[in-house]
DNA sequence: CTCAATGCAAAGCATTTGCATCCCT
DNA sequence: AGGGATGCAAATGCTTTGCATTGAG
């Protein structure tokens, strides 16, 4: 389960570059926004809404509300990306792009090291007109429950 | 908007390819089901539950839960895969990989043509274990988005 | 000072479930 | 005939909102 990536930067650095994008786009730097990016930051994979309240609350109240409102605008401005993986949306800094699969089944998540995405995020530049990627996620589903498919062993 | 893939079966074909595989995983060929997936094959793009259930219901009425059931199902044996677009949960048949780029922001997919995205697939393959990739998606930002962020073009 | 950002609590909805009935195999 | 699949409708629970208050710039 270890989604760490040798090229991601250090938590200090990622938030200072947070900070700085969410001041760029005529946001306040606030307490509960501040708490939420350290948790952004700190995150080895991708997080829930509910998983982010969690840990943020940790370092002073703040409510799930906020933690909605406050995604949405990290989204909007293209600090965070979500993904949807068994079910359940997640959100993840957007600083660097990065390969995961993910299993449609069993919803296990597999970072890919390679830099062969790189060609798919460069031939989305071009065809898709200028498009600027953050991430890119590879569907389908592992060996084991291709394998076992109709039988699959319940673990979630 | 159009997002027809040049490489993609006649809808009767994929429809065959579906009813096979639905039956191969020990599941039952039902009437409910048939019209999920005649909108399913039939469809351009991604369809949110909603969308299926308002197209489906005009060869007949089913309920909004069976539509809910059976795209679970059909999401466990790899039928269907998921994607997260503008916020909404939609569904697309997994009969065939593609690649589409999604914008964070405004929601916007594009379709990429270049079968570049098949050295990601194999990669994913060989370090994720056997993974077999039903669609790659890039996540990012169009350049629209990107250069005006901050005061986006609400159009939803 | 001003107006964006929060907290609270009430809505709003999408999704899930229990159960009796139906019908595919 | 038997057990999975459906329809209905109630129940969940995630997400969104209105409004008064607080605090960043």
């Amino acid at each position: 389960m270890s989604l760490s990536d040798p090229d991601r930067a250090a938590p200090g650095q990622r938030l200072a570059w947070a900070a700085a994008r969410l001041r760029a786009a005529g946001h306040r730097d606030t307490r509960p926004r501040r708490q939420i990016l350290h948790v952004l930051t700190h995150a080895e994979g991708h997080l829930t809404v509910e998983g982010i309240h969690h840990q943020a609350a940790a370092a002073g109240p703040l409510d799930t509300s906020t933690v909605y409102r406050t995604l949405t605008i990290f989204e909007r401005i293209g600090l965070v990306h979500t993904v949807l993986i068994g079910g359940r949306v997640t959100y993840g800094l957007a600083d660097h792009p990065h390969a995961h699969a993910i299993c449609d089944t069993c919803a296990r998540v597999t970072a890919l090291r390679s830099t062969a995405w790189g060609h798919l995020a460069a031939l989305a530049h071009g065809e898709a007109n200028g498009f600027t990627s953050s991430g890119i996620i590879v569907r389908g589903q592992c060996d084991a429950c291709l394998t076992g498919a109709g039988e699959a062993t319940d673990q979630d």
